[in-house]
DNA sequence: AAAATATTACTGACCAGTCAGTAATTAGTG
DNA sequence: CACTAATTACTGACTGGTCAGTAATATTTT
């Protein structure tokens, strides 16, 4: 039955809300599907608008999907660096609290997909590689480096090659989340994040703990 | 210049050798592209072939890519099972040769490129996905978790959660192999896999020693 | 010649991006 | 307050290009 009574409009003129429902659908979508795989036209629907309306608000695919890198990680790597910036106890309690974050802002999220997308598409896509490199993972490698400098200026941490620790902090919480992304629907069981944030930090405290004694 | 030498033939029926080098062309077009950016015409350009020929050993792209994966990655761990079958030394060292079997024979080699591969499509194509968990990451897994069950029955390891340790263990493996596919070009150095290698293996040592001192 | 192997030309589905036109809203006028 | 003109937000049909898969045809081998 066609809805046509003239009292309720067939569409409203929201401007200032769209760009946000219109980011908020692409990151659905761009998650299901990836970057190339995922439809405009899909995108569209799911943010209630036309696929001509997406353009009015964002120049073309690839600066809608920076949009959506902005508003889904952007925040939270922000959040990080305040916590670093501001963090006055023990280097390892630091870690822990960032890698916690991790498991439970973006993991948890939507948000989750977006490293797989990445992954997925750096290679026909080497603008949206290296927006991402510049915009998040420099960024979130120079923080877990500090933390790690930290640690060892004052004695806590032993000694280590800082860039491979840093990817060995890094590895599992990124593979959880393109685990989710790619295989969740295939075994039984949810994966364990917890067991294995757990696991993570239990291994890095005697990794980087001091050949004397644990960390205090 | 146009060659119509008639005893020259423009081409030649190599029934038997047809199939492994386009296998081995899709192995490279696959891993520079990913699977749903491939197109069979590069494959079969690359393999000296139209693509019409394709079809005639491959029943479409998806058959074709399981093929690449058969050849690529299933002898290493056929290999990996033997070595695991008639291993007598201490667990730890057979870790380490896992793991370095790894880094060598997968990582330095093309094959490197499926796991992105597979990582980025799982979603488009569940089928994909499908085979390879059965076919590899379970047989990976199981392996792994076999070499700690053993370490841990002997008191040569202390007791961990065995599936949370695999993970572990895999994950910067498996990031490094995505690194490769992704950032690789964006990084001025290439990635040092020998030093992450090494200071994974040093974690691994520490985590995984009893708690009264270092494994033999 | 007949069979086997290969090529070439084609089809149909798909989709990012465009743009002429339309509906909703706002501003101007008496 | 109407009622009209001007503006702006939005729509949806269309275009141009891509590519997996297929059909028709050609070449090689036996």
């Amino acid at each position: 039955m066609p809805e046509d009574d003239p009292a309720v409009p067939r569409w409203r003129r929201r401007k200032q809300a769209r760009p946000r429902e219109i980011v908020d659908a692409a990151l659905t979508v761009f998650g299901e599907r990836g970057f190339a795989a995922a439809r405009l036209d899909d995108v569209a629907a799911r943010a209630g608008v036309s696929k001509g309306t997406l353009y009015l608000y964002f120049p073309n695919k690839e600066e809608l999907f920076k949009a959506v890198v902005r508003e889904a990680i952007l925040p939270n790597l922000d959040m990080a660096e305040r916590l670093l910036a501001g963090a006055q106890g023990p280097s390892f309690a630091v870690l822990e609290t960032l890698l916690t974050l991790f498991a439970t802002r973006i993991l948890k999220s939507r948000a989750g997909a977006i490293p797989k997308l990445i992954i997925a598409e750096a290679g026909n896509f080497p603008d949206l590689a290296r927006f991402y490199y510049d915009e998040v993972i420099r960024r979130a490698f120079a923080l877990l480096a500090a933390v790690l400098e930290r640690g060892m200026a004052c004695g806590e941490f032993r000694p280590v090659d800082v860039d491979s620790t840093v990817r060995l902090i890094v590895a599992p919480m990124l593979m959880s989340a393109l685990w989710r992304s790619s295989f969740e629907a295939l075994e039984g069981r949810p994966p364990d994040v917890a067991a294995l944030l757990a696991a993570h930090l239990d291994a890095l405290r005697r990794t980087l703990a001091p050949e004397g004694g644990p960390p205090s």
